[in-house]
DNA sequence: CAGGAAGTCGAGTTGTCACTCATCTTAATC
DNA sequence: GATTAAGATGAGTGACAACTCGACTTCCTG
């Protein structure tokens, strides 16, 4: 699916690669606002350069955020267990306070046009934790994977603006985890 | 504290109502990132009239964002009784739909330096609310303030990002207040 | 109703950013 | 190592947004 055209030369090839790290260093630290000079002087390259490999900035955003998508997907995919959804949701929150593109990326997953084949993939991924913890019932039977995410959006978004440090984050994720675990019946 | 100066000429006082009015509505529709010119179209009044009322863009936003706080202040203070706080939350995520600017002053009401006495008074509010729930035993006794705060922010970017729909933003708030209620004891 | 201060107007200035392109450099191939 | 096409370079272009300022208009006061 993806057209790969000819082979890049060497040197293209390292460029692009550092442009790539380039732009996810600068984004995650000052959100997709960042200019593209700011990305280029980074990767130790010339604007020019920059927009060879990537005709429009969205086009640099677009990949990065699918490589962001990527890893949340496979770090989803390596957890399990009955309490694997609940690490997703601490370990995505610890990573939202520094990481604004991370944020970005998962505040357009609900309404953006672009690369919605990763975001579907990313659903998935996280539908699985959640089965998996309600079979085990450490997640009540009737959540639903729309609320789910709808809620690792918000908290992900909270957890960027509002700074939060370590105790604040255990809190909240507290009242969200009580709110996803079946009440203790009367055993 | 609020230095008046010499009173406003009659034409002065017409138009910096209509810039607010219309900052609000422009603001509310595209977000901060509003050009100054749509603010001023939108009032009817050339852009340099704009700035001789705001000398900055930033200015402008302060003065809606604490137009706006001061009347989420008085909704909240309206509020009260056993779900004062859970029908505050209702109320929030439902306008956060359609107000990109509501969110963003929430959103930086955690970090930001600016508008920090409105935003106390906006914390004190909740404050009321959560007291009065715990009082009659609707929220359980060890949430504290903080993560109603975070959780308010939260879910109130998410709601905006995501664009959820009416019963994805009443299942999202189904988890968050079961995770602040009590479980319920045998009775 | 005149005088003048307060207010309005909007073309112009300044700065920034995405994007282009003519020129130079370099990796690949024989 | 000569050839050449792919790639790198960075000054330049156009668009747009915040902000300025001198000329003009309107409200107020006596």
């Amino acid at each position: 699916m993806p057209e790969d055209g000819p082979p890049l030369r060497a040197d293209a090839q390292r460029n692009r690669a550092r442009i790539l790290d380039a732009a996810e260093t600068v984004f995650a630290e000052s959100g997709a606002g960042a200019s593209t000079e700011q990305v280029a002087r980074r990767a130790g390259v010339a604007i020019g350069t920059v927009f060879r490999h990537f005709p429009t900035k969205d086009d640099l955003l677009a990949a990065i955020m699918k490589r962001l998508l990527t890893r949340l997907i496979a770090e989803a995919g390596e957890l399990s267990g009955p309490d694997g959804l609940f690490e997703f949701f601490t370990r995505l929150t610890a990573q939202a306070a520094g990481k604004r593109s991370v944020v970005e990326l998962l505040a357009r997953a609900g309404v953006d046009v672009q690369l919605p084949q990763a975001v579907t993939h990313l659903e998935q991924a996280v539908g699985t934790l959640l089965a998996q913890a309600q079979a085990v019932g450490t997640v009540r039977p009737e959540i639903q994977l729309p609320e789910v995410m709808a809620l690792l959006i918000s908290v992900t978004q909270g957890a960027l603006h509002g700074g939060w440090d370590t105790s604040l984050r255990e809190r909240t994720l507290a009242v969200i985890f009580t709110g996803l675990r079946p009440r203790p019946g009367p055993h």
